[in-house]
DNA sequence: ATAAATATTTAGACAAGCCTAAAAATATGC
DNA sequence: GCATATTTTTAGGCTTGTCTAAATATTTAT
């Protein structure tokens, strides 16, 4: 198998992490969304991918994954997750400034700095926001099941676990308001404009678009 | 000013390596050779080059770098280096294996990773070859003046400063025979097959191509 | 069920960076 | 100094990944 380009390899990242929590086909609109570019675009390299047997492509209808594209997908994103890590453990970066670098150097990694950066972490199962890192074997890890701060019961006590964003202003956002991976907090109420918290300082009312963003270990 | 291309970087390092050592032109063969494309394509890279006023271009004559084509060239170095450092240092990494990984992270990381990479290094002059690392205003710090091993005295006893070559059979040969940067050796005869030398534990006769890209501290 | 809105694909174009083959310029050897 | 060899450039082509505009398919709303 040839080596993929850069864009091949983030067009697979991207219909994975699409199609990650249901079992729906990935439509080019969405596609064309996520990569930043024109759906015209999307078309064609649908059809290259298909040829090259990563993905299964029906016109008109959407595209998933074969067992192949899905490993080149599980790899890119291990490369991705371990190069924020390190650079948070190693580099002093902060979760809000990973994402960016670790977009352009999870496609030039070699395996064997891959193998040494897992080593120094300790082979870590989780990044700097929470996100599964897959395993050597290209699985991903088995995570505690978690549930959004929105569903969240009143008065429950419990510890962030996972932030799915990599909006550098949000994460600074929660930085600022020291609500990290691992800090404790109790909702206090669950209320129309979003959830109110108690954490070991203050007490927010936290908007429903960011707690959306926000998950907890499940009860 | 736009950002440049991994081959644009790659043209302008280049071209600065060749003319290193001396005021001479470089020639569209010398770059091909280099870069290992055909003249063809040197060609056609060296008007885009010189239309940016990254060079100066003189058709059938040869080319040599502006200003701000330098300066390109040195960031780009300063990269290579400083990766190739911290592999060695922070990743167990060999000498010979880091000058692959580098020729494809230094278009990729960002002022930000470079800044904290020196700063874990120590704001280090040399790479693990013995080269100079641009400064952080992109000179070239003040290296002793070196000799190479041809051209050491008999009898002179002195320290490997510099190895001129990235090719990793003879980088790992001189591993085998234990002739590292910074190692102690004894020059005891310069004869017509090369050089033959006196190290803490043994004897050699290092041949003319291989002592030639070793390099000792002036005396 | 049909019209309107939306999504997708096709067609054609373009920039980058490479190639081969041929033409032109320069360098070398006698 | 001239013929030959070498180097360099030009001309034309190819692939990758993008774009716009137009055509077509699908979905949504009445
Ligand atoms: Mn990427
Ligand atoms: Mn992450
Ligand atoms: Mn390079
Ligand atoms: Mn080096």
């Amino acid at each position: 198998m040839q080596p993929l380009s850069e864009s091949q390899e983030d067009y697979l990242k991207s219909i994975f992490q699409l199609s990650e929590n249901s079992t729906r086909l990935v439509s080019a609109m969405e596609l064309a969304d996520r990569m930043d570019v024109k759906p015209a675009s999307v078309t064609s390299m649908l059809k290259k991918l298909a040829k090259l047997s990563l993905i299964d492509y029906t016109p008109y209808q959407g595209v998933a994954l074969t067992p192949s594209g899905k490993l080149v997908a599980l790899e890119v994103l291990r490369h991705h997750r371990l190069i924020e890590l390190f650079l948070t453990e190693f580099l002093d970066f902060g979760w809000e400034e990973v994402h960016e670098q670790a977009e352009k150097l999870e496609h030039v990694i070699s395996e064997e700095l891959e193998a040494r950066m897992a080593e120094k972490l300790g082979h870590p199962t989780h990044d700097p926001h929470g996100d599964p890192i897959p395993t050597v074997d290209l699985e991903l890890p088995e995570s505690p099941l978690l549930a959004n701060l929105l569903r969240t019961a009143e008065n429950h006590t419990g510890v962030i676990k996972r932030v799915t964003s990599q909006d550098r202003d949000f994460l600074n956002l929660l930085n600022r308001l020291e609500l990290n991976i691992g800090v404790e907090l109790r909702v206090i109420s669950q209320e129309r404009g979003g959830v109110r918290i108690q954490t070991a300082t203050d007490q927010f009312l936290i908007p429903v678009d960011m707690a959306s963003k926000i998950w907890m270990e499940a009860e």
